[in-house]
DNA sequence: CAAATTTGACCCCT
DNA sequence: AGGGGTCAAATTTG
């Protein structure tokens, strides 16, 4: 068990490399003033080539670490840097109107009363039996479409919180929410709360992953994403089911790939030295205590057309 | 009962 | 027209 994690920590400690790298690079590229420009002007492809590398590191740290979030050990330090699960509480299910709520508000429905027998507002059932964690970011931006559904003064807090739903709640059902607050402390970074892993299909609006005939690192890229592609959930809670708790709607939830996505942390105007602290602490704490059989030279159960899709 | 969360209707922008 | 933000109200939660 101990080499197994060790493998993962190893992968993880790669991938945050290789997304710092992504990074600096894309800065480098950004900025007018660096030698690159020297031979003309950074081309729109090459920058997106930079973005889309950055992304791939991303999207792979987070396929990695959220993939099982299920799964990790209740922390009970409530440190706001880091990331962390919520405990699980009652799943109380029941509500009779909570899940196929009337369609988006548009044309029609606008002038209609909401319900001809009832208004229905507030009719809905808590998810915080659902994968929920916290992260700090700079940026409320993610790889994942999200329509804002409300706002509220927090009692104590000296900014507003805004609630995020996936923007394909109704079409497929998805019912991954977040929840964003502007830290107090620091304003520049938001506190981001995920709740519910996403079931949509909109899991990579990202450019295609990079494949090994786009680029000279598509091959080192795409083997990393591949590789970890392995990772479902399924398989996650496959080994380390012996230790680990139960979610109570844990099955739902496993979809393949079924992960949060965030975007980049580290801000792109400045190399903030706290938001790549947090970038790196995020990923650490977000690993479970639990080790993964990675092997990364064989079994990719992931079907790579799925990347290529969106 | 106060605070938090979600809905439904409305408004604005593209 | 359609998508997304706003906000008061409804409802749940602790």
């Amino acid at each position: 068990m101990a080499a197994l994690c060790s493998y993962r920590n190893k992968l993880i400690q790669e991938l945050l490399q290789g997304q710092k790298f992504a990074n600096q690079l894309q800065l480098l590229l950004h900025d007018e003033h660096k030698p690159f420009q020297q031979h003309g002007l950074v081309s729109s492809h090459q920058q997106e080539l930079a973005v889309k590398i950055l992304r791939s590191f991303t999207e792979s740290l987070s396929v990695i670490s959220s993939g099982n979030t299920s799964e990790l050990v209740v922390s009970d330090d409530r440190d706001y840097h880091q990331l962390q699960l919520l405990p699980p509480t009652n799943s109380s299910n029941g509500s009779p109107c909570t899940d196929d709520r009337r369609l988006e508000d548009s044309g029609e429905s606008k002038k209609r009363p909401a319900c001809s027998n009832k208004d229905r507002r507030g009719c809905y059932k808590r998810k915080k039996n659902l994968d929920t964690w916290r992260m700090v970011s700079s940026t409320v931006e993610d790889a994942h479409a999200w329509r804002k559904y409300g706002q509220k003064e927090i009692l104590n807090a000296k900014h507003p919180r805004s609630y995020y739903r996936c923007t394909h709640k109704y079409d497929q059902g998805c019912r991954a929410t977040k929840q964003v607050q502007r830290m107090e402390d620091n304003p520049e970074m938001f506190e981001i709360t995920y709740i519910g892993n996403h079931t949509c299909k909109d899991l990579f609006t990202a450019p295609k992953i990079i494949t090994d005939s786009d680029h000279p690192w598509g091959t080192t890229v795409s083997h990393i994403v591949r590789s970890l592609s392995s990772y479902t959930p399924t398989k996650i809670k496959q080994e380390c089911k012996e230790e680990t708790t139960q979610s109570d709607d844990i099955s739902e939830n496993l979809s393949s790939l079924d992960s949060v996505v965030w975007d980049d942390l580290v801000p792109f105007e400045s190399s903030d030295p706290a938001a790549a602290a947090v970038s790196t602490v995020y990923s650490c704490n977000k690993m479970p205590s639990n080790s993964f059989d990675i092997d990364l030279d064989r079994e990719f159960h992931f079907d790579e057309s799925e990347f290529l899709l969106n």
